[in-house]
DNA sequence: CTGTTAGCGCCTTCAC
DNA sequence: GTGAAGGCGCTAACAG
């Protein structure tokens, strides 16, 4: 691959005026440009944007985005809004899956690789050790879902949301309500669950029944089919469910329809984060979110240092046919 | 951040020798090396990937994904294989949404980010001076799905696959089989709609009908959602309809339940790429496939020069309930 | 076993 | 309007 040494070279002009016709800053007479972009264009010589990054702030083009399921499409079209937020800084996001067992490695691998920020959407804990690294490599980090900085304080209201759909299966006559969610380790941080314990107290409702489980080390819609395939084969012990993220929802109704409940007049089924793909299902799949694009433009936002707290996005509840319609 | 200097001047030794203890290549004794881990542990001194590429290869670790439709599922799940694949070359893999608008100057910024081999699903035609640049700079270069290098013949048959479904079809009583496909201009090059058109005479079937529509520029489940739409609103012209992928085929059962029809008693429904939610529709999706596995193992070998030509992947008719059952 | 030197491609500072 | 020199962090070739 040629350099800028031979373009330089071969256009009879110095290195630094190569540089300064790339970045068209400076000041260069309009022959020499022409000089130069003639070279440049025979030679097909590209820019080196690595060097480039390596010279200036040593760090390079890529935001990681670190998710707990590669297999959630969620975390696919969180990944798609981060890209678009990305492009006015010609930024790359690139995706990690993490899990307790090797989450310090694929932060330090990406510290190795002088990533410009860190999303962590996995809600998993890293080491000191870890972090100092991040830190010191000038890497900006950010906790997704979860308000633990001052500096990044973005996040997502969800009460509202799960207050509303709550109140909703209240008004359509559901009596039992359960939630199913996960692993246990991820209770402590979660919102969602806050959320949820709060709304089923407003409404009267007794304290809820939380199902955890292996979630997400099997995949959510896996999880969501056998637990619900449990927890109804013999019988009906909720009119109503909440489940942790929409891909857990789709495996819940599924397993519901083989265990030949009717959905919604047997049982309700609510997910969260609207995956697109919801809408398409029979029936489509309601659900609890916030909106998503804000939140990738937040994230890319702050990694670039071009973030402005106090944001926090209100969540909406989408009523679609897997609840029961209110009687009008 | 602290750099390779720092830790030889604190460790008192040369930075070839720190250079040789991270690389745990050569010969350093085990007092030196126990030195240097020493600094490295208290200064949290990280190695610097990009600069040792640039050192070296001049390329980064990054292979790039290009795919046509960044919400069509199917590539997020190439993509996580990918990743997979890549993984123990300590690759990473970036995706990038091309059209026919924007194909050339994703690739020019890839080139610029040096990335080590280019997957390019998207059939998208590149102009000869950026395919140029993109050889100049010793960068792969893979046409998914399709055979049009030699060094990289790897290659997906699905003939077999599509035999197999239209004969099922054709054992389960259907009279009148469409295809429901996408853009004009990727009809030259689809091995797909020619294996179908084979199948099709093979069966005894007259020329079938291809409806052609503007995806991937509308997302595939919209398209297929609105193009069922019109075709089964007032009529059943079809009792079988196959959808280039598993996410128009999805819109086009919801259309059809949506019309009032049955699937599969009243249409058959088969997609392609066997995404992982497909099963969890009611009924769930009948589908096409290759390897995607082995698919994703070639590319990366392949941009990894650890290639070897002669792979031809066997496809699978994955058989659910969105297609009749023959009677036994 | 260890150190010196040069170079990867680019950018920035300073000088003319 | 232009050029020379030094540095980003790392690796490789060549000594000793």
């Amino acid at each position: 691959m040629i350099g800028r040494r031979e373009i330089a070279k071969m256009a009879g002009v110095s290195t630094t005026t190569v540089t300064r016709v790339l970045s068209k800053s400076g000041s260069v007479s309009p022959k020499t440009v022409e000089k130069v972009y003639n070279v440049i264009r025979e030679t097909g010589y590209t820019w080196n944007a690595i060097a480039s990054n390596l010279s200036k702030n040593n760090l390079s083009n890529i935001i990681a985005l670190l998710v707990p399921d590669m297999t959630n499409y969620y975390y696919m079209e969180m990944f798609d809004s981060m890209m678009k937020a990305a492009r006015p800084y010609s930024m790359l996001i690139s995706i990690y899956s993490i899990s307790n067992m090797n989450a310090n490695e694929v932060v330090e691998e990406i510290v190795s690789n002088r990533a410009r920020g860190i999303v962590n959407m996995g809600l998993v804990p890293l080491t000191h050790e870890c972090m100092r690294r991040v830190d010191l490599a000038g890497i900006k980090f950010v906790h997704g879902g979860i308000r633990d900085r001052e500096d990044c304080d973005f996040h997502i209201d969800y009460q509202e949301a799960v207050s509303a759909a709550v109140r909703h299966l209240k008004d359509t006559g559901c009596k039992k309500i359960g939630f199913l969610f996960g692993m246990k380790q991820k209770l402590l941080h979660d919102e969602k669950i806050q959320c949820f314990r709060r709304a089923m107290e407003e409404c009267g409702y007794k304290e809820p029944d939380i199902f955890l489980g292996s979630y997400p080390n099997v995949s959510a819609s896996v999880f969501g089919y056998e637990q619900a395939k449990k927890l109804f084969s013999d019988a009906t012990p909720y009119d109503a469910l909440f489940c942790l993220n929409d891909m857990m929802a789709v495996g819940v109704m599924r397993a519901l329809m083989d265990c030949g409940k009717r959905i919604p007049e047997d049982v309700s089924v609510i997910g969260f984060d609207n995956i697109k793909l919801g809408e398409f299902f029979k029936p489509s799949v309601s659900t609890l979110c916030g909106d998503i694009i804000e939140e990738a433009k937040a994230y890319v936002q702050y990694c670039m240092g071009d973030y402005t707290p106090g944001v926090t996005v209100k969540s909406r509840f989408i009523c679609r046919e897997s609840v029961r319609k209110l009687e009008t």
